[in-house]
DNA sequence: GTCTTTATTTAGGTAAGGCTAAATTAGTTT
DNA sequence: AAACTAATTTAGCCTTACCTAAATAAAGAC
């Protein structure tokens, strides 16, 4: 019965979904930006996932997709698989936190359940990936996710890094640096209006922060 | 310039170092068998093989395939990836040793360099998988195979288990629950003419082998 | 040397997943 | 209402990799 999707057909879910939590609409035009595909594909690909049975998408012309239970599970799947295998890379066989991804990405089409299941095993059932992303369960139910951005914080609230949203290896690179992970306390000293630059200080350390970063790290007050 | 190979080349590749290397010829049908794919399928694929720039294979219509230079170094490069998926799957994720086989034939195509450097890092630079072949180390150089089968051996020969050759799940469990494993040292204690089969000692416990066992086994005489 | 068998190739098809260019739809402006 | 624009779909094409059926070649039998 379930038979298995192809790579392609399973980042679209994901992407679907990815659009979907983060507020966005999953329009063609958004899934083909966020997947590095041309428009037209996309709608290639929406039709054929719509007209699988059961299908995995919701699809109305004009009106982008939305997943069917069917199609939210097996993103679900995907985006767990995908979570694990970042923890085990970092944790287990030392990958940095900017290359997670990529690997992470290739191997969630080719893993067993088996697999999944023994790093699972062997990471302790962690709850969270090295980005601060939550994994769903075995079950595939999504933990809540962190939905504060560091940028809208102001002096003098103190807040803790929960999750960083972010693909781009500089970054990532650069957050590691300052030491701006996930579980990092933080305090905010001064806001700039003019140019939303934000002055933090962590573990008595003052630095400036842009926008550009500040946006993209998801934290939860305290 | 390097472009990287899709699965299905990977996997011809190897398949024609591997019935080159046992002594068969790379033939239009052996491959079909081998790979479970049409003869007319194989054809094309040869075809396309070969005209690749540079050119993977040497392919004379109805003389079957050899590699060339360049493929052979991608075949061992796939070789060395999938025993060494092998090896980390049944040592660091206690997979068994027949299911190691089925992962490693999906992930070989999906590792990066960076995982394949790593693992083999992890294992300490493993010389064999688990079911005793040799692993070509970074220079793609591919060790020498055992070659001789337990099969040939005749009373009162002595000799180390190197490599067992076969895919079949039950075979190798059955091998496992025998503790006919590469390193178990054995004699031959009688041969019956007649269907081929071998009375043999292992730590002074006797058993009788099959020549459908014992042809799969290669020995290190002693 | 013709016949038959076996191995292999050719021909013609399918399905997935891409792409570009052209057409269409739905809103916005004017 | 007509025109413009942005988003999306259609049409037509490509590559990879598989399949079946039919054609052909090579090898062995008589
Ligand atoms: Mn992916
Ligand atoms: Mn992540
Ligand atoms: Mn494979
Ligand atoms: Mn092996």
């Amino acid at each position: 019965m379930k038979k298995k999707l192809s790579h392609a057909s399973e980042d679209y879910l994901k992407a679907i979904y990815t659009l979907s939590a983060d507020g966005f609409s999953a329009s063609t035009n958004n899934l083909a930006a966020h997947l590095n595909i041309a428009p037209a594909s996309v709608t290639g690909m929406l039709q054929r996932l719509a007209s699988l049975s059961p299908p995995l998408v919701n699809y109305r012309k004009r009106h982008g997709a939305t997943l069917t239970d069917t199609g939210e599970k097996a993103a679900l799947k995907v985006i767990r698989r995908h979570r694990l295998l970042e923890t085990y890379l970092h944790k287990s066989l030392g990958f940095s936190w900017d290359e997670v991804h990529a690997e992470a990405c290739e191997l969630e089409h080719a893993v067993s359940d088996r697999f999944e299941a023994r790093i699972d095993e062997v990471l302790g059932h962690p709850t969270h990936d090295p980005h601060g992303d939550p994994i769903p369960n075995l079950g595939l139910v999504m933990p809540q996710e962190a939905d504060i951005r560091l940028s809208t914080l102001r002096p003098p609230q103190k807040a803790i890094i929960q999750r960083v949203d972010a693909e781009d290896g500089k970054l990532l690179r650069y957050l590691e640096e300052k030491s701006l992970l996930p579980g990092t306390k933080l305090e905010i000293r001064a806001f700039s209006p003019i140019d939303g630059n934000l002055t933090i200080a962590v573990d008595g350390k003052k630095m400036v922060l842009g926008s550009a970063v500040t946006c993209h790290i998801f934290i939860e007050e305290i």
